[in-house]
DNA sequence: CAAAAGTGGTGCATTTTATGCACCGGTAGG
DNA sequence: CCTACCGGTGCATAAAATGCACCACTTTTG
């Protein structure tokens, strides 16, 4: 889209933080770039950059101006595939940025299924903790964010939620398999593996300990989902996670337990677009398909 | 904006009807818009006109692309406005579509009170009938309308309302001036004057004359709420309006009478937006103020 | 303290792009 | 059949964007 070309530049320099950094990326002159850039405030009636020493930065007024190209853009990708849609075959792209728990089982299996349906639709899929997923949303990065317990939930519009309680996971031969009801203070007793502080598991589980007056203690402490989940197996310790990133495997027996809501609130899994934003026809489409899923309840039956 | 010219080509295209026609309004050959449209269907990936013998009209897809394009511009001019706003002066330009009983007192009156205050602010006061003043906000052409009895009320956005009950104007020394409570039955026993088919207050009062198993024998019909004002003082009938559009006026003595609400349904006046739009700070402040005004109660006691 | 390596900004020749002109083929209506 | 429209196209020309060489300035570096 020749007419967007500015938009882009002015997203490059924004990125580069300086015209010439900007010009090299976008293969063009420095001059060029400048030129384009002055011709651009003079028309639109306001500088956009503040001209630094050592480069330039947008201003309050470039941020607004930065903001409206996002939407923009993304306004008229939602023509155009609105427009293919009429036309017939149903194209587009749908990018998501969500928890590490949805990567395993629920996403990969949704994705697939939709993509049968649909060949022409394509997937962006981003992992972001809650506050990333929030942000990618704002600058357009991301059409929906499927996120456990996200934080700001300003310009962030609820599609739907499932309730997902803390499940603790286990070998098969560790003693607090066979225990009916399963207690936060004797999960602490025993050697366990925790996500990172800026994981929302593991600030429930911090908070809920704090209030029993107890303290974690991990033997170790990681980034990945995935890493705890083979570890259990490994030492005998316990992990945390929620039911949709878990799902029973013949090949590698495990024991799943949800820790009693007495001690630890149930957490929400939230799926969520930008406030206010019209969706283009594929994200639309496949926000609805997957509210109709989660409400409906997963079939992993942990 | 030099970006946005091939939009306003592609508008001025589908005003004409013609290439050739819009080619002599834009001051360009034909051969050159001619290309410029190919150019974009290519990029856009689609044809936006159907082309026939006598001209070029829109496709389904171009529709599409045209209601973007009005909203992309406008999307424009409020980040413009709201640049504007935080460089400290309010500006900006105010397009109100609105009945014609807000035209004698109630907007001139607001209008000039919000310019002492804000003498950056331009207004546009288009008078359109309820089904046109919500088609204005579709196209953008109105950021605010305010109209008594809407009909569709689909895409509008409903900002304040208030009642407004269907008044007999009638000149001092009429028969019915005297009168306790004014029922419909009365009304229609005397010569009377009233609105075109299309105007609110004339369907209402049909409907309900119909409903008394009356009907109505207006000596005069007519468009303009203004003639019907000036012309009970000079044939002695009666006049129909809403209480906004009515003052009194010492050098011009007139008897104002509420219809019982028995007989008409009191209707209501609406101050709306398009549904879903963020609208450029000045016409959203001046709509807060209008609907503060309004909720307040007015001041002319009618 | 001075040289070097950055930065944004500008005059001018050059290249790329858009435009105007003259024309073609086709359809509608007399 | 003819006239009067319409959209579309080849080509020369006008306009706009770009690249190059350079300036003035600031920070970093030796």
């Amino acid at each position: 889209m020749k007419h967007l070309q500015t938009f882009f530049l002015i997203e490059a320099v924004n990125r580069a933080g300086s015209i010439r950094k900007a010009a090299e990326d976008m293969n063009l002159t420095a001059s060029a770039l400048n030129r384009r850039i002055q011709r651009f405030e003079a028309e639109f009636g306001s500088q956009i950059f503040e001209r630094l020493p050592r480069g330039v930065r947008l201003n309050p007024a470039g941020e607004l101006v930065i903001q409206h190209i996002r939407s923009q853009v993304s306004e008229l990708e939602r023509v155009q595939n609105q427009v293919a849609d009429l036309s017939g075959e149903r194209r587009g792209h749908i990018s998501i940025a969500c928890s590490q728990a949805l990567l395993p089982y629920f996403l990969p299996a949704e994705i697939a299924r939709y993509r049968e349906e649909h060949p022409g639709v394509s997937f962006s899929v981003n992992v972001r903790d809650r506050a990333q997923a929030e942000q990618d949303l704002g600058t357009f990065a991301s059409d929906l964010a499927l996120v456990f317990e996200p934080v700001h939930l300003v310009d962030f519009e609820i599609l739907c939620s499932i309730p997902q309680p803390v499940t603790v996971l286990m070998a098969p031969d560790h003693p607090l398999a066979t225990k009916e009801e399963l207690r936060l203070r004797d999960c602490l007793d025993y050697d366990h593996i925790l996500p990172s502080q800026h994981i929302a598991v593991r600030h429930m589980i911090e908070t809920s300990a704090h209030r029993l007056s107890r303290t974690t203690a991990p033997v170790v402490e990681t980034d990945s989902f995935e890493f705890i989940r083979h570890y259990v197996l490994q030492e005998k310790c316990l992990g945390f996670q929620i039911p949709i990133g878990l799902k029973e495997d013949p090949a590698r027996p495990m024991v799943y337990k949800k820790i009693s809501s007495k001690d630890i609130p149930i957490g929400h899994l939230f799926l969520g677009q930008l406030k206010g934003r019209t969706l283009p026809v594929a994200p639309a489409r496949f926000a609805l398909r997957l509210t109709a899923i989660l409400e409906n309840g997963l079939e992993n039956g942990v």
